[in-house]
DNA sequence: CATTTATATATTAATATTCGGATATCTACA
DNA sequence: TGTAGATATCCGAATATTAATATATAAATG
């Protein structure tokens, strides 16, 4: 089960931030959406992935070729909280990626 | 004004999540207080709590010999709700930290 | 004043984190 | 097979964080 300081130190880097409540906004979403996204490079989203998803905060899944994201579902009442108050502060930003996403062309789960 | 990623950076790590807490509860605490309750060294103790005075979280004032810590009165919304939620993760804990200052002999407050 | 108590800061050494670039793995499909 | 696209991991350098120890400041007290 994760700590408390725990889920704060994998929130307290902003790739990390965004990428989980882009995430948990959307649903699930892929490698490479994020990158598309947030605008960084893959081996640095990927890494932060694999940071969240050994923490107990992310869930992956591979489908063909793309490894998707989602927020992983047995996470603590309290920290699901903390998601929640942490999109409401982050609104602005996360609404900027959530354009990159929409311009993003030839989204894996059109296809 | 504190950004997201700060304030989970500021909550990462024990010393200062559990001060933060623990302050958050009781209201106002003095460095000594805090010592005696999260059983730590003076230095770390002001350290940390320099550390979330500079980033805003929470607000000194001297009374006497003594320094009392206290959150912060013009946090956001969103800060509050996250200090809220972590407070009911960490319940146990913080639990132990206040019979410590139950215990405390010659709390300042007390004179 | 001199001393004691409370708190802050500086220094140093150990450890941790982060990124970029290179490379490896895995899947789809010709 | 073999090639391309998507993702993961490794490595080294730069930087940041941390704790412990020592020292400094500030207020109370005799």
């Amino acid at each position: 089960m994760i700590e408390p300081a725990q889920l704060f130190k994998c929130l307290s880097d902003d790739t990390r931030l965004h990428a989980t409540l882009l995430i948990y906004l959307e649903g699930e979403l892929c490698v490479c959406e994020l990158m598309e996204a947030l605008n960084d490079s893959q081996p640095k989203i990927s890494r932060h992935l694999a940071q969240l998803r050994q923490c107990g905060i992310l869930a992956d899944a591979r489908r063909g070729q793309w490894v998707f994201y989602s927020v992983e579902k047995n996470l603590p009442a309290w920290a699901s909280e903390i998601l929640a108050s942490g999109s409401k502060a982050s609104e602005k930003a996360l609404a900027t990626f959530q354009t990159n996403l929409k311009a993003m062309k030839n989204r894996p789960q059109c296809c």
